[in-house]
DNA sequence: GAGCACCGGTGATGGTGATCACAAGCAATT
DNA sequence: AATTGCTTGTGATCACCATCACCGGTGCTC
């Protein structure tokens, strides 16, 4: 039996996208009514953290509005960010789950809304629901996967180059339109792009020069828009 | 209730170290013999390939004996290893629960053995028992954080002689004794250490070296000593 | 409008590690 | 003992990118 969404545990968000892979949508009416029960809602600016690496875990947080980052640091002070979520998303899952510190810091990057699960709550409805728990699993897995894109990234390719380029096909094939063109809108710092490839901002800075010149991509206000797609393809290659 | 060992699913396995986390050790009893009849156990020879990089996930291995490297490599031959499981370890159990594709290569490093359980018995043998569920997530989450100090070595740590150097420790202290010496057996050649941690064989070389003249540490035929244990740490530092 | 904080561009420099090349060590097989 | 194949040591070279330094631009606040 399956839950209208008027049950959902995102209800309380006004712009929730809900996705049909996502863990928590489409649950019988019990588990739903369960968790709108143990959730409570919170908003947050921009900038405010909603939960530190090293941290014991608090609890998860589905977004329901905003973007945050997710980012680990090293002790004297170099930081990469391995996620940019969005609404739908769900951050802590894994440290709740594994009972360890969490392993990321996630950050607001601009203002938002979160359903927040408590840590026990949480725990306690997986043991009574093994349905839910099958989800949990699979969404751990999609996470695993997204950090063995990671490790591939940060691993395999040498050059920044290479990295940059992975980078942008990435945004760019996510907007693609049906005229071939994938403009995007440019959110992010140079400062952020490099720790996104694990760079600095001035060689970030030196790669969009370079890529314009070489007519592979082009920068509209802060729209970018890919040039060259198959020209990106080849520096990727990996 | 839990199963006597005679149930559990590593019946078949001479010299299987039953581990309290094993996500397959302690089922119920009728978990235990359902598992019994979907697995199967083969034996392997060094070299072998378990499963290959993206292929179709078939099932997930519970290695019993011997060793196995974990491995992802770019189109141009370049090749990072991501981990080193032995026996208790269970392979491939992302790409089963998630359906995608095998992330890495499994490739025996030594002669072993390991059971089979074919995808979609275990799939549904999951959907019959929740409590199994929830284990899995567990695993998958550790899994996830062995993942996430991937990234941290490879984007964080700038230079090779730090990752060397956290390498090294991160095999000492596997193997502290109680005198306070930690000898390791080295089993890999240069070329693999180089592949653990991003480099080429040359700078191993160099490494071992330049660690062996700054008495880090010393090296009795294959036996490796950690010498100066504190220096080490402070090369790490992250 | 002045001051401030942050962001982005760019030049100069130097260290570092990848790459190439070759020799020596070691084990297994014949 | 000789051949073969794999592993390890080490020198020379060089491209690349991190680092430092500085300046101009933009938006914010007082």
């Amino acid at each position: 039996m399956r839950a209208p969404y008027g049950l959902n545990i995102l209800d309380n968000c006004l712009t929730c996208p809900v996705r049909e892979e996502h863990i928590f949508c489409n649950l019988s009416v019990q588990a739903g009514q369960r968790l709108n029960d143990i959730k409570s809602t919170a908003v947050y600016p921009k900038g405010a953290m909603l939960f530190i690496e090293g941290q014991q875990p608090r609890g998860v947080f589905v977004l329901c509005a905003g973007k945050a980052k997710l980012s680990t640091s090293s002790r004297e002070g170099k930081t990469i960010i391995t996620k940019l979520s969005d609404a739908g998303d769900v951050l802590g899952l894994n440290s709740v789950i594994s009972s360890r510190p969490y392993e990321v810091s996630a950050e607001m990057m601009e203002p938002g809304q979160a359903n927040f699960i408590p840590r026990e709550s949480l725990l306690q409805f997986l043991k009574e629901h093994g349905e839910v728990a099958l989800r949990v699993a699979e969404q751990l897995s999609r996470n695993y996967y997204t950090a063995y894109e990671e490790i591939r990234t940060l691993g395999l390719a040498t050059s920044p180059s290479e990295k940059f380029a992975k980078l942008l096909l990435s945004w760019s094939t996510k907007t693609t339109q049906n005229d071939g063109s994938s403009p995007v809108k440019l959110t992010l710092t140079h400062e952020e792009i490099a720790e996104i490839i694990g760079t600095t901002r001035e060689t970030v800075s030196r790669l969009f020069s370079e890529f314009k010149k070489k007519q592979l991509l082009q920068l509209k206000g802060s729209t970018l828009l890919i040039r060259n797609r198959p020209a990106l393809e080849k520096i990727v290659q990996s």
